[in-house]
RNA sequence: GCCGAUGUAGCUCAGUUGGCCAGAGCAGCUGAUUUGUAAUCAGCUGGUCGGGGGUUCGAAUCCCUCCAUCGGCUCCA
């Protein structure tokens, strides 16, 4: 007998031998029905796997994160097995869940596949799952493995298992199909109900540009039809929320393909959020010392050449511009940091003048791969809220933590309750590919680290994601379909002072070189508006809201008293319009609920006699009646609300 | 850049297997209406069907090519 634990911290006996799904049923059919996979002392495994010790076993099932993977997983089999028998002779690569579903990668050889033929991949998956065919689990040989796929041809499968040591290799079998795996996976496929396959999209074999291509086929499987058609009506939802979809209809910035791909142009609307933004930010930074500088959008490729960007990016982004002298060459500029360099330089420093901050929102170009562009979220001209700090090594660690404090109140401000803070060190595999020395790395390192542990900043650790002149602490956003973005942005930078030989004099007298930090709390203005849409669909908070109020007469008689009000208001620093057209009140009230309006001020007989105004919000409905300071007191006390009570 | 998809009026979309002057709703313009909390009515304007080339008696529909956009991959100073 064997002694079991169970999460609620009950015990049982069982047989030696006996398996996750045969307690499942101990307890209850409908469990054993529903257990897709167990968790055994921390560690996820088959619910058929038979247990021979004292263990402590949680019941997986859709309801966790790991049921919802092992489906997953089993399902990339599922969909393998139906692959394999519609397209005899396609070699399989991987085939891993994902955070909504699953993928595999195949090599179709002769054979192409587009998103019509999905429809018969996934009626054969779901015959193959109601045959029930239970996933078997087989412990391997290395060489019976390799006899296996050798004699399948197939090599990535071969190469994979290169990697792998004789022992802990094992096979899962469901089906016809089998396939080396890890596992877990569910019981049998009778678990999977419903399958969708998303999309088709090349992917290469171990995420190395230089190898083969494959054909990446994304899914996604449920245990119950309903749950699918829910996934299904969230993604509609979601697209609602699309910045691109958003911007287009709140008129805040197009594209055009006269202007160029990846080029933004802001309409009046954006601009002015833009410049809002941008005013709340330099507001914050004037209180923590900085200097606003402005520096041209374009430089001398000597200045690069300085800096390393020109070995560096030099030859894949855009070509230099050139001057009716033929040695002459200027590029744009891909970041402001060199220039701020040269402002640093523009007179002699004192350690009593550090730390100097500059900062300057300073529109950058670089050519992105055409594929890479996205809305406003990946461009190829775009406005960092940029700054530099060039301080004393022993200033970094403080300097370093205000600037976390100014990125906090940014996301606070915001509403941003749900970002990532993500550290990123060097790859330790890769060392060629940063510069600089492995001293000034580590100690970069380090006082990132320091910092926000001080700060009690929550952080993950990336290995391989610096930049390659320094590592960074860096700020993530989802958006509406759960893509990460980053936004905020901390660089700690021991490289630029070197090549740019920036120096100050200490209290010694002696020359010292100072420590750079870059940051952006924003990242860039493009990219945290198009988040900030998503995070808000569009309901921007009152303070940043470029038509705070409209007011609707209730017919033209009213427009005299309506311009009355506009002129008041705009004495108030309140901001909207009249809408005087000749339309219903009901017309009118729909137009400003479409345009995401937080005030409507409706007026009409009434309102005009007893000098009120109606008031609408939002999303709410009707407020009643009042006198228009009791409403300019509302609006300024909501702004307050927002941009103090967070910090 | 690579794989897959899409591209019809300012916007959202119809246009069956290639066949009369390419349609609708919204927006815009003109007029009527003077309105009480999410769409008043009528009329009108508006499109080299993404660009170019080809097949055909005939192309928005089929083929080639370029461009842009969307979903991924790679990349992201």
């Amino acid at each position: 007998m064997i002694k079991v634990t169970l999460p609620d911290g009950s015990n049982r006996e069982y047989n030696n031998g006996v398996t996750s799904l045969d307690i499942a049923k101990s307890i209850s059919e409908g469990l054993a029905r529903n257990v897709l996979a167990a968790k055994v002392n921390g560690e996820v495994i088959d619910a058929t796997r038979p247990l021979h010790a004292d263990c402590a076993v949680q019941l997986l099932t859709w309801n966790d994160e790991e049921g919802k993977s092992t489906m997953w997983h089993s399902s990339a089999h599922l969909m393998a097995e139906a692959l394999e028998k519609l397209y005899p002779g396609i070699k399989l690569a991987i085939g891993p869940p994902v955070a909504n579903g699953f993928y595999y990668d195949i090599d179709l050889m002769e054979y192409s596949i587009s998103e019509k033929d999905l429809d018969r991949v996934e009626s054969t998956m779901k015959e193959l799952a109601r045959e029930k065919n239970p996933y078997i689990r087989k412990e391997i040989s290395k060489s019976e493995a390799i006899a296996y796929f050798e004699e399948k041809a197939d090599p990535y499968k071969l190469e994979l298992l290169e990697g792998l040591n004789d022992g802990e290799i094992t096979f899962y079998t469901q089906g016809n199909f089998t396939d080396l795996c890890r596992g877990p996976h569910i019981p049998d496929t009778g678990f999977i109900k419903a399958v969708k396959l998303t999309a088709i999209a090349g992917a290469y074999w171990r995420g190395d540009e230089k190898n083969k291509q494959l054909t990446r086929i994304y899914g996604v499987t449920f245990p119950k039809q309903s749950e699918l058609d829910e996934h299904l009506a969230r993604l509609e939802e979601a697209k609602k929320r699309d910045h691109r979809k958003l911007g287009k209809e709140l008129e805040l910035f197009t594209f055009s393909q006269k202007v160029g791909q990846g080029l933004p142009l802001w309409l009046p609307k954006g601009a002015a959020l833009r410049e809002r933004l941008e005013n709340f930010l330099k507001k914050a930074q004037r209180k923590a010392g900085y200097d606003q500088v402005i520096t041209p959008h374009i430089g001398n490729k000597e200045l690069y050449v300085t800096s390393g960007h020109y070995a560096k990016y030099g030859a894949d982004s855009f070509q230099p511009i050139r001057t009716p002298d033929v040695d002459e060459e200027f590029y744009l500029k891909p970041m402001n940091c060199p220039h701020h360099c040269e402002i640093f330089k523009s007179k002699p420093r004192s350690y009593k003048d550090l730390p100097a901050r500059f900062a300057e929102f300073g529109t950058v170009y670089r050519y992105e791969q055409s594929g890479e562009l996205h809305g406003l979220t990946r461009v190829r001209g775009f406005t960092q809220d940029d700054a530099h700090i060039f301080c004393t090594q022993e200033q970094v660690k403080d300097e370093f933590k205000n600037v976390i404090d100014i990125v906090l109140y940014v996301l606070k401000t915001l509403d941003f309750a749900n970002f990532k803070a993500q550290i990123s060190l060097r790859d330790p595999e890769n060392p060629t590919k940063y510069i600089g020395s492995d001293e000034n790395w580590e100690r970069a390192e380090r006082a990132i680290i320091e910092a926000a542990a001080e700060k009690e900043l929550p952080t993950v650790v990336a290995y391989g994601e610096a930049a390659f002149y320094g590592p960074k602490l860096d700020f993530m956003v989802q958006d509406a379909l759960g893509r990460e973005w980053q936004l905020g942005t901390i660089q700690v930078d021991y490289n630029l002072p070197e090549r740019f030989e920036l120096e100050y004099t200490g209290a010694d007298n002696q020359k010292h070189r100072p420590v750079m930090i870059h940051r952006a709390p924003f990242g860039s203005m493009e990219r945290f508006v198009a988040v900030l849409l998503e995070h808000c669909a569009g309901d921007f908070p009152l303070w940043l809201s470029t038509e705070q109020y409209a007011i609707l007469p209730i017919s033209e008689k009213f427009n005299a008293y309506a311009e009355k009000l506009s002129d008041m208001l705009n004495n108030s620093d309140i901001r909207g319009f009249v809408d005087d057209r000749n339309e219903k009140i009901g017309k009118k009230i729909r137009d400003a609920e479409l345009k995401k309006i937080p005030f409507m001020l409706i007026i009409g007989e009434k309102e005009s006699e007893n000098n009120q105004v109606s008031v609408r919000q939002r999303g709410k409905g009707d407020l009643g009646s009042m006198d228009l300071d009791t409403f300019v007191t509302t609006v300024n006390q909501t702004i307050e609300a927002e941009l103090s009570s967070k910090v």
